[in-house]
DNA sequence: CGCATAATGAAAAAGACTTGCATCTGAGTT
DNA sequence: AACTCAGATGCAAGTCTTTTTCATTATGCG
């Protein structure tokens, strides 16, 4: 999903996002960019780092997520297990898009279907509310845990 | 919303359910309920637990909240701060109703509204998945802080 | 090159939640 | 009303995620 087309022009652009903002572009970030560019699912900072051989410390990884998320270049998900899981946001969807998730063996499906962007807006006019966003996660049993 | 109406009877009938499942009624799990029962929105363990007046300890607030979520008595939900909150499962809604957070102070507003459930059928069956619910959590920054 | 300041690593702390274990208690049985 | 025992509790300690502190390093501008 992240990875689907010109993964180069990403980067440059998120380069310019960065210096824009006085942030600096470092080797470990660089490498978690890289590889969350490569990811099919949200993953942990933990993950990442594993996947990252260690190239840099684990409060790295955080600071950079938490950074990144600030910046609106990556977006955090949360999958119910006391565990922040993060997602390069991709042009393609705006970054918003869904998950099913499989109760048992915590199996993900990407989501594009969601609901009429009318609701949103009707429930933010109703309370007052600006700026309003969801978090939509879908959790069920896999086929394979049907029957297991 | 949870303590709308024939509070007593609701209590009844959990009483009968804890029975059913040689689950026992002990003083912290009542107080617990009962307080539950008076909460207008989704609490935390440690909130909970304050409000009990320490009258048990923390761990019991956990031990309960997941005794009581696994028999579909309470219900979890996740606004991003890694910290799970918990709100008494209401007859009327079957437990099923959304929230709208606001960013900056926390304030949480319920949600009657939901996406037609023909989404969430379509979906699992889209993917071969059974039993699929959904969490779904709106954000947004509400009208005090808007000008703040 | 040199400088200001942002970013990093390492250790420690903070927080949410869980587990082990000895003790206690609810609630059915006699 | 006493007996029994599985289930519940308290306390201490442990796990896991995430944050903070602070000394050190390095980026990117002039």
């Amino acid at each position: 999903m992240a990875h689907s087309h010109s993964h180069e022009h990403d980067l440059i652009d998120i380069r310019a996002k960065l210096r824009g903002k006085d942030r600096r572009i470092t080797k470990p970030r660089e490498e978690i960019l890289e590889l969350l560019g490569k990811e099919e699912h949200p993953v942990t900072a933990r993950t990442l780092h594993e996947k990252l051989s260690k190239s840099c410390d684990l409060v790295t990884v955080y600071r950079s997520l938490k950074m990144l998320e600030s910046m609106h270049l990556v977006k955090r998900f949360d999958f119910g297990d006391n565990t922040a899981r993060y997602e390069l946001i991709c042009p393609d969807d705006h970054g918003h898009h869904h998950h099913l998730i499989c109760r048992e063996c915590r199996t993900v499906v990407e989501i594009e279907e969601c609901f009429d962007s009318e609701l949103e807006s009707k429930i933010a006019k109703k309370h007052g509310f600006k700026n309003v966003t969801h978090q939509l996660e879908f959790f069920g049993l896999c086929s394979s845990c049907q029957t297991a």
